[in-house]
RNA sequence: CGGGGUGUAGCGCAGCCUGGUAGCGCACCAGUAUGGGGUACUGGUGGUCGGAGGUUCAAAUCCUCUCACCCCGACCA
């Protein structure tokens, strides 16, 4: 039955594509049509990709090797930027006493509601319930108040990479889940000023930054409503980027928090004019939900569609061949050019499956890398490579010692170019982005 | 919590109305030919039909209870 429906299907693309003068037609029935049903696309997408896998767990979900490659790009370069804007990292725990999480009223009231709670430890009931960190504001302000007592102490600037758990009632991978990986930044400040630019700068400096520059995303900076800001803050900034169905998505907060923490959990300081003062806190955070945000900006018909700057794999060598004398030679070449792009600091690998080249061609599409190197008995014989883009399907011959050095134009171009495709659409659909209209009113006060 | 729906092989489904001991596609394994855009043919592996109880000579199928999940709504990051 199935086969019929692909043959069906194949026939009136073949059609379509003869009367269009097209190139050949492609195979999409499993996935679902992006614009027809977004929600079924996204999740197809994520799953055949294996970018994750469902879990035995409701709400929660399996990170595959090709989705934790993701994440770890998107670590790197957001630490790189914590980093360099002067902050270090730390770990607190996991469990969070039950009643630090009710010191802060507008804290706990946010919460409770999705709270995990362990009251057996080793068999026995506990003396206090341990939430399950749904973030880490109060046990890190319990923490910090011990650090605090000098403004010499101060500014505090600590990041911490870790998992939280909210229990959500409706999840979608990577865009909510019960639990997500995330990192969170928690400073201290001697005044509200220094507080309020911390807040912007993070906003601003590292997270625009980086999912502008790596992800390819364009995003509205802006300040959240008083109903949608984090509870407990004073003010809550975000970022936001419009996906591929035209809906916004929040990529990121950063949250003033005034000295309502501090207050809750007492940091103090004694200032240099010899007068104790309560301290300013600031938290931000960015979760697993980027990746959720670059496959729904930048995927396509054909599935996802990797930036180049953080894709697991950027080349792909598809090699080709029918004899297994053509695969010896074929081989040797492979293995040249792989030596090659690595040694131009370039992420490939080459695909040795058994499996015919169309195949790999539609599966390395289906996984987004951005550009795919040919490399079969002709090649070998006029030492060069068919160089394919994923983006347009744009085929070159190369010659073997051009490659590198092609290649790498072509992912500049390529990161450009999503870059550049995102913000267009983005601003083709300013008639759903009522939202974006809001934010952008909003950023009148920025620095 | 209210309304609706679904549980049969790893995935997607048929079979149920009208009981007779489980089937199709994909995937997987083997072989042959193939290999520059999802390759074809042949053979094969795999399921106590969500669970419990009942009716019956006989239950995936009928009855009762139960559990889980999904969708819509409500609630909420």
């Amino acid at each position: 039955m199935a086969t019929k429906k692909k043959t069906a299907q194949q026939d009136d693309a073949s059609q379509d594509a003869a009367a269009t003068g097209e190139q050949t037609p492609r195979f999409v029935e499993d996935i679902a049509d992006k614009d027809d049903d977004f929600a079924r696309w996204y999740q197809d997408v994520v799953y055949k990709a294996e970018m994750a896998d469902e879990s035995p767990v409701r709400g929660c979900m399996i990170i595959k090797p090709y989705g934790y490659a993701l994440w770890e790009a998107i670590q790197r370069g957001m630490d790189d930027r914590i980093k360099a804007t002067g902050h270090e990292n730390l770990y607190f725990p996991l469990f969070i006493p039950m009643s630090f999480l009710q010191k802060e009223a507008e804290h706990v009231e946010g919460f409770a509601p999705e709270l995990a709670v362990v009251t057996i430890g080793g068999g026995e009931e506990l003396t206090e319930a341990l939430a399950v960190r749904p973030t880490s504001e109060t046990i890190i302000g319990h923490t910090y108040a011990k650090w605090v007592q000098s403004y010499r102490d101060l500014p505090l600037l600590y990041n911490q990479w870790a998992n939280v758990v909210r229990w959500e009632k409706r999840t979608r991978p990577f865009l909510r889940t019960s639990e997500f990986l995330w990192q969170e930044g928690h400073t201290v400040h001697r005044t509200e000023a220094e507080a309020e630019t911390e807040t912007r700068m993070i906003l601003s400096d590292v997270y625009t930054d980086f999912v502008e520059k790596e992800l390819a995303i364009p995003v509205i900076q802006g300040r959240k409503s008083p109903t949608e800001k984090f509870a407990g803050a004073l003010r809550s900034y975000s970022m936001e980027a419009m996906m591929g169905d035209g809906k916004a998505l929040q990529a990121g907060t950063s949250h003033n928090l005034g000295q309502n923490f501090a207050r809750a959990f007492d940091i103090q300081f004694l200032d240099a004019d010899g007068t104790r003062k309560l301290a300013w806190t600031t938290s931000w955070g960015t979760s697993t939900r980027l990746i959720g945000a670059a496959i729904m900006v930048h995927g396509d018909a054909s599935g996802l569609r990797m930036p180049p700057r953080v894709a697991p794999t950027q080349v792909i060598i598809v090699p080709i061949w029918r004899k297994e004398e053509e695969r010896a030679l074929v081989a040797d070449a492979v293995a040249a050019v792989e030596r090659d792009l690595r040694a131009a600091g370039l992420r490939v690998k080459s695909d040795w499956r058994d499996q015919t080249p169309g195949f790999k061609f539609n599966d390395w599409e289906l996984r987004g890398v951005p550009l795919r190197l040919e490399i079969g008995p002709k090649d070998v014989s006029k030492d060069q490579a068919v160089l394919v883009r994923r983006d347009n399907r744009t085929k070159e011959f190369v010659p073997r010692a051009d490659l590198a050095a092609r290649a790498q134009t072509l992912l500049a171009e390529i990161q450009q170019g999503m870059y550049d495709a995102a913000l267009a659409f983005r601003k083709a659909r300013t008639y759903t982005a009522a939202t974006f209209d809001e934010l952008a009113a909003r950023m009148a006060d920025r620095p």
